[in-house]
DNA sequence: GTATATCCGTAATTCACGTTACGGATCGTG
DNA sequence: CACGATCCGTAACGTGAATTACGGATATAC
């Protein structure tokens, strides 16, 4: 098989993996559900991803680059810092608590090593805040921000923008946000954030 | 068995089980692993909870009346409302965010009917927030904060106390908090929340 | 075209778990 | 004390999942 098509019968599984992972919980996939799901067989599954966990591996590490590249995208652009801010906050919300990364959230939940937490966390959180703090840093250069601690003016900005969000959709207890939610949280949390560090 | 005994009996068993849930996580908690823990048998658990889901409703169900009796406690003050609020928010982190918390988080996480989230869910923001809801309207009364919608003004003092703790304790990225994280958290939203609604 | 590698669909193996069952010990009641 | 209920420790049963194996089909490389 060539490269180009192996890399498009992975995107395959992987969306079959995530069909059957947001249906039935961390708990309710099982290999042979996804090579189901996928048309494919146990054996390729496992030849390209070793074993279950592996494969859940790969999924969280490709969704973090897929994130990653996707806030970056937004980053390119010569707009004020809280002009991107803006434009970001929509973005944030629907990326961390969209169906997609609370069932990788809910994966990471039911993982006792902490590996597929360890990599989650670092394709979200830990991945944006560096991306967040070039944005921060210019608010405060453009004088349109004053904090003295990046990394806590940041974190407050989280705090603001996402909440308790995440582990409310993780239980069951929040549907996913429309548009207009996160468009209303993001605006709150903008004016919040002005309203304490202008 | 005389009722007060078995009374103690039970909480022999779900002491136990909370051993082996936060040790092993959910989908690594077995009922025979728990009989094990409290030395009791496999037909004892299924007599007295039906059945493992039966179990954790119990668990849950349990914690819940803990928490509300826990805080209702703290509320017969006749302190004025930002220093209730003051001596609640280390209170609500620790017991939002401590072991058996994230625990029972897991399990919900983990459990594809909604039901022990419906309950961990009403055992914790949804029986947290009346209990808030009396404090908010006495502040306002007392002229200490000013806010039109006492639910947002609630759900901003959460954003600002617990934030996306929950979640990364959950994933196993943030450990439990100090007494001095908890109280170091509830002065910084204590800080924020006075100067957004005062 | 041929040979080899790989994939699919299915079966097989092993293990663990949820749940029920059982014999003996212990407890509670009359 | 005797009897019945219940608990403990252990075994048994059925099911499902992780993983490996296999025969035939398909794809790739020479």
């Amino acid at each position: 098989m060539r490269d180009d098509k192996r890399t498009l019968r992975q995107q395959q599984i992987e969306a079959a993996a995530y069909q059957v992972l947001e249906a039935k919980g961390y708990g309710g996939t099982s290999m042979l559900g996804i090579a189901r799901q996928a048309k494919a067989s146990n054996e390729t599954l496992y030849n390209w991803y070793g074993d279950k966990q592996g494969l859940f591996r790969a999924l969280v590490a490709r969704n973090a680059e897929e994130v990653k590249q996707h806030l970056e995208d937004q980053l390119q652009t010569d707009s004020d810092a809280l002009t991107i801010l803006e434009t970001l906050g929509p973005k944030l919300v629907r990326l961390l608590t969209g169906d997609r990364a609370i069932a990788l959230n809910r994966a990471a939940a039911a993982d006792s090593t902490g590996e597929l937490g360890a990599t989650l966390s670092q394709s979200g959180r830990e991945a944006i805040f560096p991306l967040l703090e070039a944005v921060f840093l210019r608010a405060r250069t453009e004088g349109q921000l004053t904090f003295d601690d990046t990394g806590a003016a940041i974190a407050l900005f989280l705090d603001l923008l996402i909440g308790d969000q995440q582990i409310r959709r993780v239980i069951g207890r929040l549907p996913e946000p429309t548009p207009d939610d996160c468009n209303h949280r993001a605006r709150r949390a903008m004016d919040h954030l002005c309203k304490l560090l202008r």
